[in-house]
This record gives C-alpha cells, structure tokens and sequence, in this order.
DNA sequence: GTCCAGGTCTTCC
DNA sequence: GGAAGACATGGA
C-alpha cells in the first residue's frame, strides 16, 4: 500500500497518444485510466490535460527530472519543426496531421532489446513479446492501491543469465539468440552503452553493429530514440516506400542514397521528420 | 489458407 | 557487390 503522487507538467504541443503509439516504444499500456509504463524503476501513469500532462506515480518523488527527461517536455518542438523544409508537402501534411508527436529519450538497453525483437514484427507482436518478458524476468515496481502489478523490462544482466531456449519461450523465434548476446555483451561490460551517447554519430553506430541481429535500420532507431541524436534517420520498409514515392518518382533507390538524401533534405533533426513521416503513414493507411 | 510484419544474415551468382 | 532465401510467430 502505498501513496500515490501527481504532477501536472505544463507542456504545450504534446500529443501523447500519438508518441506512445508512434512504434518508439513497447512496454507502455493503454488504459482508459491513461498510459501506465515504467521509467528508470518507477511505475507511472500518464494523462493528456487541457494544461499539459498529468502524471501519476506509485510513490512520492523529490524531483521530477527524470520523468521530463524521459518525455523531452522541455524540448521547443516549434523550433524543431521550424528546421523542417518549408516546400516540402508530405512531410508539412504529416506535421499538421501529427502535431505534437514527440521523439522519447528511452533507456538505451531497453530500446535496444525492444529493436532487436522487432525485425519482421508488427508493432502489436513487439508489444505482446516485451510484455511478456517484461512479466517473466522484469523487476516487480511499486504501484498505487488497485492497480494491477507491473514490471520494469529485465536488465541485461537478467537476461544474460537465461538460455536460448528460455528466451524462444517467450515466442520471440529466431531474435532468441540475438537478444542473448546483447545481454551477454552488455551485462559484461564488453559493450558499454552508456559511454555510447559520448561518441560521434557514426562511431556510436558501428558499435552498435557489432552485435549480432543488428543493422542499419535497428542501430538508428536506438541512436534516436535513446541517445537523441538529432540526425540519425532509421529507414524502415514504410520510410523507405515514402521517401521513393515521394522524392524518386517510385524508382527503388540505393540505401546509401538514400540516407545521404535525408540528412541533406531533411535537415538537422532529420530524425524528428522520420518519426513524423513514419506516424502519418502508418496512420493514414486503410 | 495466404500474406506479411519498424530486418538481418547467409548463400550464391 | 548485389540479389534471393531463410529465419519464427501470429495478426489481418
């Protein structure tokens, strides 16, 4: 039994709903109460209000910076999308049918689990298996009277003491021993990706291709979603069907070129107008 | 039943 | 170096 605790941060221009169900993360739940997930251990709930977002923990927090570090509410998204090509037309439609979709700042080894289990996954899929091993192997959190139990997502150094079939058990199929490794590497210390968001954009990524299981496309969704740098462009099947229909006439293009025309065309938060672009499409499709 | 999913790795030409 | 095929699983 516990006291719950609440805040109402006074951020303008965030559309909740549209981040959490953007495909960045997978471990947030939809409730009619709001979105519940876990940051940095802690349980929380969160509601869209007419003043900004409301949020609700398990216990009482002396600050609330890692909550608005996780959620970026400090970040000017006026400004950001002022970087935007003002003469491009999908891109400025996606904005105003996505207004206020916010890139997340995530855990680098949550998000990077979460990737690896995504590669030929449908976004509920992700979800169902994240959940899953979240219920199986994550740290039980506190949470408020009434509300069902939760978990943070396992650590690597959990993971890393499972077997391969224990993870196959947790219906990821072929991902099993790629998340295994992962673990492996980080919980050893061979990979250390806190020192990751140190490094230059492209020495962060080569590190991170180094694992097993993990391309282009895995490594700069981590590098945005949970390191922030502005410039990585994940290119995914949807991304890369919009940016040939779009800006090459339908003609299959090369993924080299068609990196190097996204940060050219895009901008210097090429990464916000991918996530802009990623949302539209999947929304806006039959 | 068939198709395909926020890919990546291996094999083969 | 680039084009297929394999890989597990389950929703649509």
């Amino acid at each position: 039994m516990t006291s719950r605790c609440e805040l109402c941060l006074p951020v303008a221009d965030y559309a909740l709903d549209a981040t959490m169900n953007s495909g960045q993360v997978f471990a947030w739940e939809h409730t009619r109460a709001g979105w519940t997930g876990v940051v940095r251990g802690r349980w929380v709930r969160l509601t869209a209000t007419p003043e900004g977002l409301r949020a609700e923990t398990a216990l009482p927090q002396r600050d609330w910076a890692w909550l608005r570090h996780f959620l970026q509410s400090d970040v000017d998204l006026a400004s950001v999308l002022a970087t935007f090509p003002a003469d491009d037309e999908q891109l400025q439609s996606a904005v105003t049918a996505c207004r206020g979709l916010r890139l997340l700042r995530q855990d680098p080894w949550e998000c990077l689990a979460g990737f690896i289990l995504s590669s030929t996954k449908q976004i509920v899929q992700i979800r169902q298996i994240v959940r899953g091993l979240c219920q199986r192997y994550g740290e039980p959190v506190a949470v408020p009277a009434g509300v069902s139990e939760a978990a943070a997502f396992p650590t690597a150094q959990r993971l890393a003491t499972l077997t391969e079939a224990d993870l196959r058990a947790c219906r990821m199929g072929f991902r099993a021993p790629y998340l295994l490794t992962a673990a492996r590497r980080v919980a050893s210390g061979e990979m250390n990706l806190a020192a990751l968001g140190n490094l230059p954009l492209d020495a962060a990524r080569d590190e991170l291709l180094t694992l097993p299981g993990v391309g282009e496309k895995i490594a700069d969704c981590v590098l945005l979603f949970a390191y922030g740098f502005p410039a990585a462009f994940p290119i995914d099947v949807w991304v890369r069907r919009a940016l040939r229909d779009c800006y090459f006439r339908g003609r299959p293009v090369r993924p080299e070129r068609l990196r190097e025309f996204a940060t050219r065309h895009f901008g210097s938060h090429a990464g916000y107008a991918q996530q802009y672009l990623f949302h539209h499409i999947r929304t806006g499709r039959r």
